[in-house]
DNA sequence: AAGTGGTCTAGACCACCAT
DNA sequence: TGGTGGTCTAGACCACTTA
């Protein structure tokens, strides 16, 4: 590589652990991805030109691509390229949306904002996104339809710091998804989600949302979106109108 | 390879599409666990011997091999082997077990058989399993305890076809997890699972084994159990009180 | 036709594990 | 010490996309 290969602490001294190459190389590679070097939609360097660049050989290149592919950092087009994925509704669907209709079919959300303000972090929020108790944060509450119903009611907090004069008028000019306001405006990409889930009962306030009688079983979604690198830039709660719709999960395997 | 390279049918004739070597590779290898030739527990043959058997270079028994670990239907284990992953408690609880506290910590459950009976697949039990309406099956009720709480309630559903003379007998003396018995019994192994969720109420037989009110908001959960090449062979629908417990669930990334 | 990623080879050498 | 998987090379050739 053209720096020098880095030293993983040995558990014992003189046992001389090397990082291999086509870690580091992806460790290079995520590093251009997070400061922006490579940007959404652009096609990074060519295979053989990334072997040059790091002085490795190219099979080495695609093993740290490999593995970039698969934690969906990068997306390979044969013949194409290989490019660095860009937020629209399709990958939305594809990748963090998950629920479905009650025959498995995927349906596009339509996102009414329903409340914005700028306010200061509460416990759980500034656990979840790792700042501080009392930090400025943005609230956002948006009241999602699948086929004309309301099904879903976000309420997404994310830090003032991270997203700098976010003005409610964003989300009317916002073509596609939040990710895709976060990815283009802010220079946010989210690349992963957890998601805890626990069922609850609708308060008033959502059961109006939700059109649906108080007290009615709902599926409450806490998800924390990460960017690169592991870091948490959205903390959000979801309540779900599990009537008609459910939550999609396919795990332990494939 | 020893079989002539197979060919997809072509989209359009005159297109030669043939299934790379490693695709075809992989898919002997999951023949030869199909067939038990390669049993849970087992080391399958060294990379250097399935070149040679296969009649392709090892780079390529490597590619294979890497797809069907992650998949999960191998474990490597650099200096001993690759092996058939064996159903054991630890591997239920990372990779099939999605309930954690709410501090994120996961705890063995405690399982105790409630019911075991002999019946008839209804409507929607034949539908996840892929067998006719009306075909025998075994219905078995698991209350599971977490720190010796009661927390979830599971109704298990498997074809009579596939675990034949299973009596209720077998599982006190299991060892582990019933995943263990259906493979060491009947040669049946769980390598994914999907599962879909909804949020309900507690009934009044639900709420008395889980020792809350009835009304109580509960977490549904119905999963299908696969086994090799997608078949299924395993339903149940589980109800947890997400009180002290959630349901975890990583996704839209690595 | 040129450029991209996808497949495949035939090695070499290393790290790790069991004996 | 011998066998295993893990890393890495320096190519060749193929499939696909774009111009």
């Amino acid at each position: 590589m053209s720096e020098p290969s880095p030293r993983i602490d040995a558990p014992f001294p003189g046992v001389p652990l090397v990082a291999p190459l086509y870690k580091e190389a992806k460790r290079q590679m995520t590093q251009a991805l997070t400061r922006g070097e490579w940007r959404p939609g652009d096609a990074i360097p060519a295979e053989r030109r990334l072997a040059e660049r790091y002085g490795i050989s190219i099979g080495t290149v695609r093993k740290a691509i490999d593995e970039l592919v698969a934690e969906n950092m990068l997306i390979r087009q044969q013949g194409r390229g290989t490019f660095v994925p860009r937020h629209n509704r399709d990958r939305l669907l594809f990748y963090f949306f998950h629920i479905v209709a009650e025959d498995g079919a995927k349906v596009y959300p339509v996102v009414r904002l329903h409340a914005f303000a700028a306010g200061k972090a509460d416990k759980l929020a500034a656990d979840r996104l790792a700042i501080a108790l009392g930090a400025p944060v943005f609230k956002i509450r948006n009241v999602l339809s699948l086929s004309d119903r309301p099904v879903i009611v976000d309420d997404i907090v994310i830090a003032g710091a991270r997203f700098p004069r976010l003005t409610q008028r964003m989300f009317g000019e916002r073509p596609s998804t939040i990710y895709h306001l976060y990815q283009t405006g802010f220079g946010v990409s989210v690349v992963r989600t957890t998601e805890r889930l626990r069922a609850t009962v609708a308060d008033a306030e959502i059961a109006a949302l939700l059109q649906v009688e108080s007290d009615t079983p709902l599926l409450q979604i806490r998800r924390v979106a990460l960017t690169y690198n592991d870091v948490p830039v959205e903390f959000r709660v979801s309540r779900v109108n599990t009537q008609r719709y459910e939550y999609w999960s396919e795990l332990g395997g494939s």
